[in-house]
DNA sequence: AGCCAGGACTGAG
DNA sequence: CTCAGTCATGGC
């Protein structure tokens, strides 16, 4: 397919991700919440502290005491808010029933203090393996740099899952891969310099149909 | 020595 | 809806 260029191009540029990186679907939601504007490899300790306390399960979590889950997550920065967040949504977890409609599970997990659209949909995707296109910072970036301009998250969102397949081994992928060529040439500022893909996405990015209008 | 990271919330224009 | 301030640690 087509509209898929892009994305082969970045997967055989930096190869798989494999996002993410996790021994249960919790732990990816506990870095779900650790991980908001927060660099990666803090977010690693926090979780390794958790799990050498052999705290990293959400019914412990939920039942711990505020102060040792500030302790313990301490690394990953805004340690106060993230600990009450995290209880919050351990004690989620642990209730709800995850065999349900997207769109309902998606509204719950918005209804969470601390729950943002990224952190929900990262959450879907990549703890519960539903087909919903998570979008950053990074991807706005990009998409702007390339023409592609949407209000809002739900419009960026909207158009990625309208135009690309709707499998979620593909989501998985190729938002992790944005997420890797914007750690390496689209921080915080004007333009992608010195990105090599930058010809190749300007020229053949899979939604080029949608571009020209 | 700063800048900023796999954000969300609140309050203001 | 967009913008700025806030929350906080640690790597490069």
């Amino acid at each position: 397919m087509d509209q898929l260029r892009a994305y082969k191009a970045l997967l055989r540029k930096f190869g798989k991700q494999g996002w993410w990186p996790a021994k249960s679907r919790f732990e990816v939601v506990a870095g779900a919440i650790l991980t908001q504007n927060t660099n990666w490899r803090n977010v690693e300790k926090a979780i390794g502290n958790l799990r050498k306390a052999r705290m990293l399960n959400a019914g412990k979590i939920a039942r711990a005491g505020k102060r040792k889950i500030e302790e313990l997550i301490r690394p990953s920065g805004f340690y106060r808010q993230k600990a009450g967040r995290l209880k919050d949504v351990a004690r989620w977890f642990v209730s709800a029933d995850k065999n349900r409609d997207t769109g309902e599970l998606r509204e719950e997990l918005l209804s969470i203090k601390g729950v943002g659209m990224e952190t929900a949909d990262s959450i879907l995707l990549y703890a519960l393996g539903r087909p919903v296109f998570v979008i950053d910072a990074y991807t706005k970036r990009m998409c702007g740099r390339h023409g592609i301009r949407r209000t809002g998250y739900e419009g960026y969102r909207a158009f990625f899952e309208k135009n690309l397949p709707k499998e979620v081994e593909l989501y998985k992928e190729f938002h992790a891969l944005i997420v890797e060529l914007g750690k390496r040439y689209c921080r915080k500022k004007p333009v992608c310099e010195g990105c090599p893909l930058r010809a190749l996405l300007f020229s053949s990015y899979p939604l080029k149909h949608v571009i020209q209008h």
